[in-house]
DNA sequence: TAATCTGTATATAATTATTATATACAGATA
DNA sequence: TATCTGTATATAATAATTATATACAGATTA
């Protein structure tokens, strides 16, 4: 696995392991069930306290990327499609409802509307 | 004017003072040019230091609710529509980004993603 | 013109949140 | 038993936020 700190970022540095595992096992550079550095190992190659790739790790856990035994290590969690999707979906209808609303009172219209979406997506790639 | 600080609500006093006003600004309870309580004078009335009203009123001219003139007041700046629509446009954008990056993590196609945003548009006509 | 309004500028105190850490602990494994 | 694994609690260091006092400068008015 490869994580690089970069130290003139500005972001903490939990917040870049934290980013960095998220994208792999996003990406699927990290498979389901593969074994995580221990937060130990990775610290120490790290040369930070292993208090800080903890934290990175709980971040991961809390958001379902990742899942933890007890006395053995961490693991890339199974990709629960669908339970990220309907976890999410509600978080996405939400925001929709909104923006159709705040587009409807400041004139904005559906298509540019739609237009801003497709350009936020294409930012994205 | 009408401005009640809430100890016991956890938003700064400042912030308080500014989101009173501006609600009050944009419903039209406060005219165009009218001239709002010096910061002194409101801070007195309501007990706190001026610097906190002025932090306030600093904030909403940043915004341009409002405009000072040297040695005079702070008066209600009038109406300017292009600016509530720059401020919709920029909480549309916040929501969109959001959105963008909830829809990648559960592997919603972007095109799924714009044919909800379409059906909640057309759910508003 | 002097007193007293208005807002401004600079420095600072107090508090809270964030970030990173050490140390002591408990289960699993070889 | 030695040594891995993660956990829990307490704490240090830093940075950001919030609120303030004091000294200043222009405008108004009695």
């Amino acid at each position: 696995m490869n994580v690089l700190i970069d130290n003139l970022s500005g972001a903490p540095i939990y917040d870049q392991i934290f980013t960095q595992i998220k994208a792999q096992i996003i990406s699927g550079e990290l498979k389901e069930n593969e074994m995580l550095p221990s937060i130990r190992g990775l610290a120490k190659d790290l040369r930070i306290s292993f208090i800080t790739t903890k934290r990175a790790y709980e971040e991961l856990e809390r958001e379902g990327f990742i899942y933890t035994v007890q006395a053995k290590g961490c693991y890339v969690a199974p990709k629960n499609v669908e339970l990220l999707r309907e976890e999410n979906l509600k978080k996405i209808e939400a925001n929709i409802e909104e923006i159709v609303q705040l587009a409807a009172t400041c004139n904005l219209s559906g298509t540019e509307l739609i237009e801003m979406v497709k350009f936020a997506l294409e930012e994205k790639l």
